[in-house]
DNA sequence: AATTGTGAATTGATTCACAGCT
DNA sequence: AGCTGTGAATCAATTCACAATT
């Protein structure tokens, strides 16, 4: 397992400061305290103080972070994997939204290429389209290390199987089904009707 | 706050579970383990028990869970909202993936109608399309609780405040902001580039 | 005067280990 | 004999409160 005794929670807040830190520095705020950029973070002070020290001591007292040097910091914590290539498998009907989506570009990553067992291919595509079969090659040939999953369910487990071998070290997970993998991969699960289900509990 | 000293993380596991029984039914077993089960969902056996004994005692000493039975049972805890109508406001890129996407109607839940500033027409269409001003009307004759939020970030919180007055209980944020919601407003986010943000972190 | 950085205290979640049923 | 249900123990995360610093 590379990075230990770090909290996954501590590294998503770290996201969250980092996108709270690029609207202040778009309206030109110079220095933030950590009671206001928590607050815009939905977090407590003493939290983000915490979680910041993990890293470092980025603030000074009696003033608080600079705006810019905190972001510049955050970036250098998180962005290992920024400007990496990202592949997508799966293009049905999540997988080609999920294309088309400009959120991921927006915060830094590219996708680019997406596998599927069948590829149909689409009028106005941007990204381009492959067979499964072509998939080992490309992770190999472009170093690919990221991997956005959405299979279904039953064909999951197969995929992952496949790709890790060829140097897939982290997937974002849509199938919903677990998936196995070995240590020092890296999963984040985005199950949709478990979020709902979820939801629905606490409606009264 | 209506249900309150629940955890959250435990209502999740419990779809989880959930998941797993539905499984094990079309496979015909008719009971389970608590370690079988765990297994199956990824975590501990006494996790799952723990879990469980929340909500009561389903399991039979000696001999483990009924699986039709504690499916049944399981339901009933989280199942209040199943069956009930969503709403899916915002039908950009994301949102009409979703419409399109089966997976929450497999799992029980249907979109009934969709809502967008711009309501274009889309030819396949089989969620009816509205525009925004036909929202809280369409909620409050309709009775809906929960509401998946696929607006652009910097909408997203006039939406939110729009709809909460009408009766909106729950809501499935994708909008890659913090949103500010009353007591007794559920919100799950769903942060899609922080989630890919989240895995580079531990990419070596 | 203001605000960070941090040890200590607290709160919460997970796991253990075994008594209690079937 | 096997497996659940659960109090106690452990482990982890959050919050407090204040000394240190600018």
């Amino acid at each position: 397992m590379p990075k230990p005794d770090i909290p996954r929670k501590t590294i998503y807040r770290l996201s969250l400061y980092q996108r709270c830190l690029q609207q202040l520095k778009t309206n030109g705020t110079a220095t933030v305290s950590s009671e206001a950029l928590a607050k815009a973070a939905g977090v407590k002070p003493s939290q983000l103080r915490k979680d910041l020290t993990l890293f470092g001591n980025f603030g000074t007292r009696g003033l608080g972070y600079s705006v810019e040097g905190l972001s510049n910091e955050l970036t250098e914590v998180l962005g290992t994997a920024k400007l990496q290539p990202v592949i997508l498998i799966g293009v049905g009907n999540l997988g080609s939204a999920l294309l088309r989506y400009g959120g991921f570009n927006k915060e830094g990553f590219e996708i680019t290429a997406s596998f599927d067992a069948e590829p149909t291919p689409r009028p106005h595509a941007v990204v381009p389209l492959f067979s499964m079969e072509e998939l080992p090659e490309y992770i190999r040939k472009n170093g690919v290390k990221m991997a956005i999953l959405t299979v279904p369910a039953h064909a999951a487990q197969g995929v992952v199987n496949a790709i890790i071998p060829c140097g897939i070290q982290a997937i974002l997970n849509f199938a919903p089904t677990l998936i196995d993998v070995p240590e020092g991969v890296w999963v984040n699960n985005v199950d949709l009707a478990v979020e709902l289900e979820n939801l629905s509990y606490f409606i009264r």
